[in-house]
DNA sequence: CCCATCTCAGGTCAACTGACATCC
DNA sequence: CGGATGTCAGTTCACCTGAGATGG
């Protein structure tokens, strides 16, 4: 007899484990369907978050996804060269560059949306949809708590 | 008016990228917080699973981690440089090499396991008790199933 | 011979830090 | 000048693919 249940106040693995666990085959998942398209998951997200807030800045992104403003201007870039999407100067601060997506991006979000909903299907049918509400509800409780405390910011 | 909401059975971002929000910050968080340790989240990760489930293989571990055995060997191979574990031939199959925590590896999944239980604390702190119980018993349920079908391996 | 395990070599992607120019 | 934004350079980490050796 261990008295490991009463150290740890839950069973198991830690929830940060289990959420990493969920992540990575979901991550390698995704880029497995997105490569066809010539994009990874991480540029995939990052067009579809501009696809629904156009104007956004690098600076912007680099604060949700929380990496430095470095490993986003990068990550842009690349999106750029490829002709998935473009900055230009805003009108009143020319030090800020809003970004909106090319025709070729949009249509990258479009049909990668589309692959990527079934993929949801697929990945969480161990769930019934009540669950999966129930899960969504929760991880957008803690999403949005994190970033409100700006925990785990680059 | 768009129709939106008749193409997306969900409102919102979809689960994979909520799960990734989650994922992200607390990777950053438990990464700054096992530096003084000298490892990293996914090292300190890969420490805690052998320190529970001693004998296990690197190609157990990289199956249980979705990365390929090259990737999880280079990972043991610097874990075993630092005399944090070891690896031993298997008495049966010389092929095989079980890993084993030295006292050095096991101290640091203590120390570290005590620090990220106050990171969970804090990290979760906008859930009940009861809704945690709750995210971490679906998360589990997602977790075996995608293991179980082998979804998202390298 | 086949298969699993592990190793070696080389490469990529996505992050990082540090130093810096620019604009308000 | 200070603060925010963006860029350039160099580095690290965690993966990958491909090509092997070796044991059961």
């Amino acid at each position: 007899m261990s008295t490991e249940h009463l150290a740890e106040p839950f069973n198991g693995p830690s929830t940060t484990y289990l959420v990493s666990q969920v992540h990575h085959p979901l991550r390698n998942f995704s880029d497995a369907i997105l490569k066809p398209y010539g994009v990874t998951g991480i540029q995939f997200t990052v067009l579809s978050v501009v696809a629904h807030r156009e104007g956004l800045s690098s600076a912007d992104l680099s604060r949700r996804f929380y990496v430095t403003p470095q490993s986003m201007g990068q990550l842009l870039a690349t999106l750029e060269e490829r002709g998935l999407l473009e900055r230009k100067e805003d009108s009143n601060n020319r030090r800020i560059l809003r970004i909106t997506l090319t025709s070729a991006g949009r249509e990258v979000v479009e049909a990668g949306t589309r692959d990527m909903a079934k993929l949801e299907e697929d990945a969480f049918s161990s769930l019934s949809p009540k669950e999966i509400k129930t899960l969504r509800s929760l991880l957008r409780t803690v999403v949005d708590d994190l970033r409100s405390r700006r925990i785990g910011s680059a």
